[in-house]
RNA sequence: GCCUGGGUGGUGGAACUGGUAGACACGCAGGACUUAAAAUCCUGUUCGCCUUAAAGCGAGUGCGGGUUCGAUUCCCGCCCCAGGUACCA
């Protein structure tokens, strides 16, 4: 029989399914190996072909896992709370848990279209109750804790609430907001039971705040600094403006330091670790405290400069500092109003755009500079960000280029600062080289002495201290929306409490309509009779699409249990991840709150492990390849239906349309499927060249406005689903974004009917022989067996598929029908396609669905050594031939059959080698 | 600007620690089989020169240099593309 696709392909996914083949078990003698994907959310397009590529990569290597002797976990599921399905409720009423249902229905069977080797036992979905309440628990606990300094790691907010009925704050070092107080033990029990958590929700790591938030409008929600882009929401691209709310927050900043180190240890991409790296944005510097004598008080700068210091010759706050108004001389308070106002007005986008014009105000007051008593202006300008440090910076014009092109803006001294600055009247200068000068007590030093010196004395005199900022920012946690998580809180004179753990999960309520309520509040306030213990109103807003993908890869370990979210047994087995697949459009997301949440779970003690992802690949995007044809247009410039192929059209008038990539194939159109494409095209009339109609083509994001959609089930159809898993990972690098383009899979599918073919004879009656292979199949064989597991070991699974069919054109060559040959290349074969190796492994008369879990054949090196070898040998590097010597010759031997050989002697022209290159024992170069 | 990748035939891409550049596939050209088509198979395919042919010669991995017997690979300088990021003090 031929090679069927359609019928093996279907039968074996029915086979799988029925017996729960690839069904992990949380107990083995075999090492456990965690393959995770990164979970869709199920949008209501289904799959493109471009989705899928992961998910293949992943399953390759579950499967090579398996064969390896491992005990794969490889789960997936669904982050299913979302912004698509709660708009699509808003226009449609319909209910989100119905479409997302309905979604995740279609997704399901485009994924097992595929052949995946997903444990579905284990599947999870975010929205689902028995999902959400223990995303509920992790924020109960989170609320429950504060960050200990001295420990450095999360600790309960009860023993805290001890130490401070005991103790008083003394002796307690917390990342918590900056206005908290300190109090003794008489002073905190004194406290009302409100004044009380008003204090604790300071230090707690889940806490509401009144904060400057990202405020979309449109969406009628805020988003986190990592779901906005440019002054535009992410999803949707509307604007964004800043907003004070009060709001849920996350005290992520307490781990800003552990999440940065962490990376070290961790195998993930380098471009990642570096977007992680600077969303951290740690800088070591000082903060110096400069006197303003008119307001008795300090203000506060950051700088990583702080040896600079003797070059400050003026203060820079941020428009929006709090002392700015008080700081204001009667004479100059109306310019620093104006100025403010000016910026008001600019937005945040016009704001990042005008980086090139120099503006600011004075505000009339001076500082006094801590070293030298001189007095420093105090000025205002909108290049200081309020949201970073201090939101006031010390103005080094020989040391920055930002101050110094202030400076002369508005004309301000310029003081160099130290003997290897240059050209100081053309741009500053920030050499860390050369000695002091200027520079009082630090003159002559070099940089880290300077440093030295400069922090013990403004820690002498209270007026500085060495310091690390860094750019991170809390992330906000609450969402103005309906489709997500409830938080599990509620109430009491206006003060945030839990709800007792026993009452979860905190199920959604239903509500009439899925928009905010007349007065403003989220969806939620829709919600009738929802009170807890019928009296507290609830938390009205929802957890952010985070919450529940921050943790999902625990739940895979024991997805089914009720009593906790996973059980320690599940979780001390399987542990962390091994191999973690998805786009790095998560870099600063997802990947990086899964990092926080999980060492703050590590705090806990629930998991075992720091870092949830050991190795991290990202995929490459695939990008759509659009088609077009070239519509001629007539005088008035109206579309004419008649259509001019690609090479013609510069002779005419055209107007180029996207035309549907699904009925062209290698850039030719096809015709008829033209006609029926669209009704006004059915009389379409065609200008062909060589009596093909030839289309024009583009890289473009894939989208159905494009028609350049590639669906895989249309692919699977076509070709079958091993062609096509085979196919996106002969299409290039798997961590490479390309465009996808289907001209090359006809290859792969010929691959896959002589791979077949190997196992049947002319009349294609399957037939093996017993018959001992020889050293030719032998070596063809090993030498699979050795690529592939190469191959996988470093992801490279485009090479890997052009090897196998090398291996099946040398096996075709030798007419190879051996069982010892045959059975051992299907195992190899069946981590790329599963079905077509199922299917002869049973035909070799093994169990059905047993080749998954077969050994992996054992590579020897002896089949690839050779007797004989084709020797590349050049004269000076310069002119090459091959020689065929045997191998068995001792390097000596080869050197005189070298140097007897006829060509090398014309090429040495009667010289004698001077010195003789051998590489790998073999003669490669003679230097005359 | 900075950070991180990358630049190889008509196309997608190989070449793992410096050792025969262009594997494998697509496309293209020619051929075999067939009444024909599909399918399959064979040959050629970096560019240039030379030759009836076999063969041979020269150039060649973005550009210019360098190290080396030998460089797609290492070093220096530059150009271009992609992704990230930014008045972050």
């Amino acid at each position: 029989m031929d090679y069927q696709y359609r019928e093996i392909e279907q039968r074996w996914q029915k086979f799988w399914a029925a017996n729960q083949t690839y069904r992990a078990s949380n107990q083995s003698s075999k090492p456990k190996y965690y393959v995770l994907d990164m979970f869709p959310y199920p949008s209501g397009a289904g799959l493109h072909v471009g989705h899928p590529l992961g998910y293949i990569a992943s399953d390759i290597f579950s499967r090579y896992k398996r064969l390896k002797g491992f005990n794969v976990l490889h789960p997936m599921g669904y982050d299913s709370f979302g912004l698509p399905a709660e708009q699509y409720a808003i226009q449609t009423g319909q209910h989100p848990a119905i479409t997302t249902e309905a979604n995740i229905n279609r997704y399901r069977e485009q994924l097992d279209n595929l052949g995946f080797s997903f444990d579905w036992s284990r599947e999870v979905r975010t929205s689902d109750p028995d999902y959400y309440r223990w995303t509920q628990w992790i924020f109960m606990q989170l609320f429950n804790s504060w960050y200990n300094v001295s420990t450095d790691k999360a600790e309960s907010v009860t023993q805290l609430m001890a130490h401070f009925s005991a103790k008083g704050s003394a002796g307690i070092k917390a990342v918590s907001d900056e206005d908290v107080l300190s109090f003794t033990a008489d002073e905190w029990n004194a406290l009302t039971e409100e004044q009380q958590q008003t204090e604790l929700l300071k230090y707690r790591l889940a806490y509401l705040k009144e904060s400057t938030v990202n405020w979309c409008p449109a969406l009628g929600t805020v988003l986190a600094n990592d779901e906005v882009k440019d002054g535009f929401s992410e999803r949707g691209g509307h604007p964004v403006v800043q907003k004070k709310m009060m709001q849920w927050s996350m005290r992520i900043t307490a781990y800003a330091e552990r999440l940065l180190q962490g990376l070290e240890s961790i195998d993930w991409p380098e471009p990642l670790k570096e977007m992680q790296r600077n969303w951290i944005g740690k800088s070591v510097g000082a903060s110096v405290k400069f006197e303003v004598e008119s307001l008795k008080d300090f203000i506060e700068v950051f700088t990583t400069r702080v040896d600079t210091i003797f070059g400050a010759s003026f203060l820079v706050l941020a428009p929006e500092h709090e002392w700015v108004t008080q700081l204001a001389t009667p004479e100059q308070e109306k310019e620093v109003k104006a100025y403010i106002e000016q910026t008001q007005k600019k937005s945040e986008l016009d704001r990042m755009a005008d980086t090139k014009t120099v503006s600011g105000a004075f505000t009339g007051a001076y500082a006094v500079h801590p070293f030298t008593g001189n007095p420093v202006p105090i000025w205002i300008a909108d290049y200081v960000l309020a949201g970073y440090g201090t939101g006031a910076v010390m103005g080094v014009p020989s040391g920055d280029q930002r101050d110094w092109l202030f400076a002369k803006h508005f004309d301000l001294p310029i003081v160099p600062i130290s003997d290897a600055q240059k050209d100081l009247d053309q741009q500053a200068d920030p050499t860390k080289e050369g000695r002091y000068i200027n520079s009082d007590f630090i003159n002559g030093l070099n940089y880290q002495d300077a440093v030295n010196a400069l922090i013990f004395k403004l820690e002498q005199k209270g007026q500085g201290k060495a310091k690390v900022n860094y750019r991170l920012r809390d992330a906000i946690f609450g969402r103005q929306r309906y489709w997500g998580e409830p938080v599990p809180v509620y109430f009491k004179n206006g003060l945030p409490y839990l709800i007792d753990e026993k009452e979860l999960p905190l199920l959604l309520p239903e509500v009439d309509k899925y928009l905010p309520t007349e007065s403003g509040e989220p969806p939620l306030g829709r919600a009738t009779d929802w009170k807890y213990q019928q009296q507290y109103e609830y938390e009205l807003s929802t957890m952010p699409g985070w919450a529940g993908s921050s943790w999902y890869w625990y739940r895979y370990m024991d997805a089914q249990n009720q009593g906790v979210f996973a059980s320690k047994e599940a979780i001390a087995y399987w542990k962390d991840v091994d191999l973690y697949i998805g786009g790095s459009e998560h870099a600063t997301g997802h990947l990086l709150y899964s990092r926080f949440w999980n060492k703050f779970l590590k705090d806990l003690g629930v998991v075992e492990v720091e870092e949830p992802f050991k190795k991290l690949i990202n995929q490459g995007m695939i990008q759509g390849r659009s088609n077009f044809v070239y519509r001629l247009i007539d005088e008035e410039g109206r579309g004419t239906n008649t259509f001019v192929s690609y090479g013609l059209k510069d002779q005419y008038k055209t107007v180029a349309i996207h035309v549907d990539v699904n009925i062209v194939e290698q850039d030719i159109l096809d015709l008829e499927k033209f006609k029926t494409f669209r009704p006004d095209f059915a009389h379409a009339e065609f200008i062909l060249e060589n009596g093909k109609y030839i289309c024009g083509h583009e890289v473009e994001k894939m989208s159905k406005s494009k028609f350049n959609v590639v669906n895989p089930d249309d692919m699977v159809e076509r070709y079958g689903a091993d062609t096509l898993r085979l196919y996106e990972m002969f299409l290039g690098p798997l961590e490479q974004s390309k465009p996808w383009n289907t001209n090359g899979i006809e290859g792969v599918f010929k691959f896959l009917r002589k791979f077949w073919r190997l196992f049947h004879d002319e009349q294609l009656n399957f037939v093996v022989s017993e018959e001992a292979p020889s050293k030719a199949e032998l070596k063809s064989l090993h030498k699979i067996i050795k690529k592939v597991e190469e191959d996988i070991d470093r992801f490279s699974f485009n090479t890997s598929v052009s090897s196998f069919m090398i291996c099946v054109n040398e096996l075709t060559d030798l007419k190879c029908t051996k069982r010892q040959i045959l059975e051992p290349l299907t195992i190899v074969l069946s981590a790329y396609a599963p079905h077509i190796t199922e299917e002869l492994w049973s035909l070799l008369g093994h169990q059905p669905g047993s080749i998954s879990y077969a050994a992996y054949p054992i590579f020897n090196p002896d089949h690839l050594v050779e007797d004989e070898f084709a020797y590349p040998v050049s004269v000076n590097g310069k002119m090459r031939m091959n020689l065929n010597l045997p191998l068995s010759l001792d390097l000596a031997d080869i050197e005189a059959a070298v140097l007897a050989n006829e060509d090398v002697q014309r090429y040495l022209e009667g010289k004698t080698p001077k010195k003789v290159i051998v590489v790998k024992g073999r003669i490669v170069n003679l230097v005359v």
